[in-house]
DNA sequence: ACCTAGCTATCGGTTTTTCCGATAGCGGCA
DNA sequence: TGCCGCTATCGGAAAAACCGATAGCTAGGT
């Protein structure tokens, strides 16, 4: 009747491992100490978060939704350590942070809240809009930094980027689709799929040339802004997508299955990361915020 | 060598109590339990929590410090419990959410990241702006519903608000300032004090109207838009400041004391709201913010 | 069809943590 | 000075956590 953190830890191992004795060794505790524990947590939360194999475990759509939280909680309980740990040289002064609305929604406004509480003394204002506003705005010194998708960068003689994260784009398709029969699948067999298109960070442009430099040229069945919609509509079979990995997830909200295929040949790749004005000298807080961002692996 | 949830819960009812045996009394447990809990948070943190008093405790500046980290913590265990509990049904559609700077890095920053995290399917977008602007954009239908100090909203016929937090005006003193031997203090006496004015939310112009209107004419010391900055200032003898209790500390950053007192006479206080278009129907995501917004207790 | 390897679940017993009640200590206050 | 309200500490009891051993399961190889 109130679950702990190291059921918590443990659950966390478990999923990284998919296997309870993975996860045992890894926290060097007996296997059986494992077990128990996130018995006792599914039964703390009336809810299963694993399927139990016999070469492992496979977890639960709502075992995934509660392990972001349980990643979230545990990443607070780090930082309030960290924050009695250090004797704190305050940063202070001002951060005028980017973001596109990929990025925003995804994992950003927890690496602000983060940033935040660890640097009070220091005044941030995030602004969202399109990543052509905003390299505006970075050139013309407005912006100290924004997050945002690098890959297509349009000015790069003016702009400097730190990466995060690199993504291949991948396929997703409903349970069952004929093309998940192959581990891989070329891009010319997508010429009669119907897609759903997320009009988000431009990726919809890339996409498209994408296909068209291949030949295909799929019917377009729904444009969306919202990647849970996406979601939503590969997993009731409206249609396939072409997505970067970093967004991908095992299920729609609804708990259906989204299978995800990689794409034969060499795509280009998506990168997220940090971006600033080329020669500006990025101040501590800037250098902070990346660092801040860094720590925090992006999460499926 | 790792603190427990445990902990945290009695660390919490402790600060909340201000003594060991009242926050076993309210835990229905025993006292040495909690002592002992405490003792080893605080050996496990290698800091010092509270200072002990024969009658009862009284918290330190990093004690403070980690208590909102302890908060924090604490409301995402049980959002992630909630999370679990209840058979989502799943918000969607777009949410424009306009917020002034004063209220942004305060407390919506974490409202916002919870409030994407449960309702995953719901498009934020948070624009940061002046309470003018947001209100000429709620009213043109561009935004959806804004947080912001609703004491000086310009146009009351358009525009209806839902009150989170009502708070009076208080003077910030440093310590040991002759003014704050008394438990109230009289505006006229500020007269000749030099003020550090906090340049957010237009808490500037009712501070100096509020003044003028006494007659007092103090000296403005500083200008700042930073919170901390004004702490600090403070609690270093630059001056005193007139400002909502909401965002009084005992503390500055550097852990130097602030004592707060009373102004005496009947002064205006400032509202902090949620402010959508009057008539305009609420969709689900706007209320469903409001609860989140409410759920969330302001804290100091 | 039958092993075997690799995994999880369960059980008894041990160690560690948590809790309680009792008691001692400490400083205000009548 | 003695009482009152609080916290700290201690011994012992209760509960939780852990371990090692064992049983059970199934995919994959033979």
């Amino acid at each position: 009747m109130a679950f702990t953190l190291r059921q918590l830890r443990y659950f966390l191992a478990t999923a990284e491992n998919r296997t309870v004795s993975g996860a045992a060794q890894a926290l060097a505790i007996s296997q059986s100490a494992v077990t128990e524990a996130i018995r006792e947590l599914e039964a703390d939360l009336g809810v299963p978060l694993f399927e139990r194999h016999p070469r492992g475990l496979e977890i639960t759509p709502r075992g995934h939704q509660f392990l972001r939280h349980a990643q979230q909680i545990l990443s607070s309980v780090s930082d309030a350590r960290q924050a009695m740990k250090v004797e704190a040289e305050h940063l202070s002064g001002r951060l005028n942070i980017g973001v596109t609305s990929l990025v925003a929604g995804y994992v950003i406004s927890d690496v602000l809240a983060r940033f935040r509480r660890a640097n009070p003394a220091v005044e941030v204002a995030a602004l969202e809009d399109s990543g052509e506003y905003l390299e505006h705005l970075l050139i013309g010194g407005e912006l100290d930094a924004a997050v945002m998708v690098t890959s297509n960068l349009r000015d790069r003689l003016a702009l400097q980027a730190e990466i995060l994260e690199v993504s291949p784009y991948q396929l997703w398709l409903p349970n069952g689709h004929p093309l998940a029969a192959q581990p891989s699948v070329a891009i010319s067999d997508l010429a009669q799929e119907p897609m759903i298109m997320l009009r988000l960070d431009e990726t919809e442009q890339p996409t498209r040339r994408l296909l068209d430099a291949f030949g295909a040229r799929p019917r377009i069945a729904f444009r969306t802004r919202s990647v849970e919609a996406v979601r939503s509509l590969v997993a009731t079979g409206a249609g396939i997508a072409l997505l970067p990995a970093l967004i991908y997830r095992r299920w729609s909200l609804e708990g259906d299955p989204i299978v995800s295929r990689d794409v034969s040949g060499s795509l280009p790749v998506v990168q997220v990361g940090v971006v600033w004005r080329k020669g500006a000298p990025l101040s501590p807080a800037v250098r902070e915020f990346i660092r801040t961002a860094q720590s925090q692996r992006f999460r499926r």
